[in-house]
DNA sequence: CGAATAGTTAGTCAAATAACTAACCAACAT
DNA sequence: ATGTTGGTTAGTTATTTGACTAACTATTCG
């Protein structure tokens, strides 16, 4: 029934302040680790732990080069939310038109009726 | 630094299948919790805490009529989840911009260079 | 009234999160 | 070759999550 575990990683990801921070620092270019934890009063593996939640939701991509892990970001990975929340406007959208169907329909049968 | 708990709880309700199900449903319309939950191979108290969860990040209104309680979506609530994503996205293409004008400097560069 | 319906409360439990420290490895830099 | 920097692994702990059962309350129907 869920058919979208993706949905989850990526909302769940997105759900933790500390992730959406280091998001919108690498949104401005990419950055070592050390350089990403600077902001955060939190021990390292903490910080990797995030990194790692990043990771797997498929949110960053992260590539080590001699002792320096650089991340960036993928912003193609958002799209899968966009996604959802669009579709989810169109069903409430799709809902607001056949609702003004239906009171078209009921003006139009009221007309009818006191016109008889 | 976090600065918004809303946008925690809001990503977080939406973390999880059986609510962003519950949320498609009542896209379409409202409806009450027996409602919402017979599609769910699931008892009532589990379902009654994602209701409890939505309601809370503000996602869903529910009130009570008799026994009956009836949900409904609140589509406004959506709107800091767009904005947090449309923000990253000016981040990164603010990015994009500014690497742009850096490459255009360079070639301009490089072209004044080669001719002198 | 008495039974069925709709939801709620309380309490339990296993698994997942998010943080920490301590110890460790693998490049560089001197 | 040794120390320092940058990151990693391992193991611990407190909290939160998500699900359950059992028992309960509050309508509504016959």
């Amino acid at each position: 029934m869920s058919a979208e575990p993706r949905l989850d990683a990526l909302f769940q990801a997105l759900a933790d302040p500390t992730r959406r921070a280091i998001l919108s620092q690498l949104a401005l270019g990419p950055a070592s680790v050390s350089d990403l934890a600077q902001p955060f009063d939190m021990a390292l593996p903490s910080l990797m732990g995030h990194l790692r939640k990043l990771e797997d939701a498929g949110l960053i991509d992260t590539k080590k080069d001699g002792r320096v892990r650089t991340c960036a970001i993928v912003p193609e990975a958002f799209a899968p939310v966009r996604g959802w929340l669009d579709e989810q406007r169109a069903l409430w959208e799709g809902r607001l038109d056949r609702l003004e169907d239906y009171v078209l329909q009921l003006m139009k049968e009221r007309r009818d009726d006191s016109g008889s």
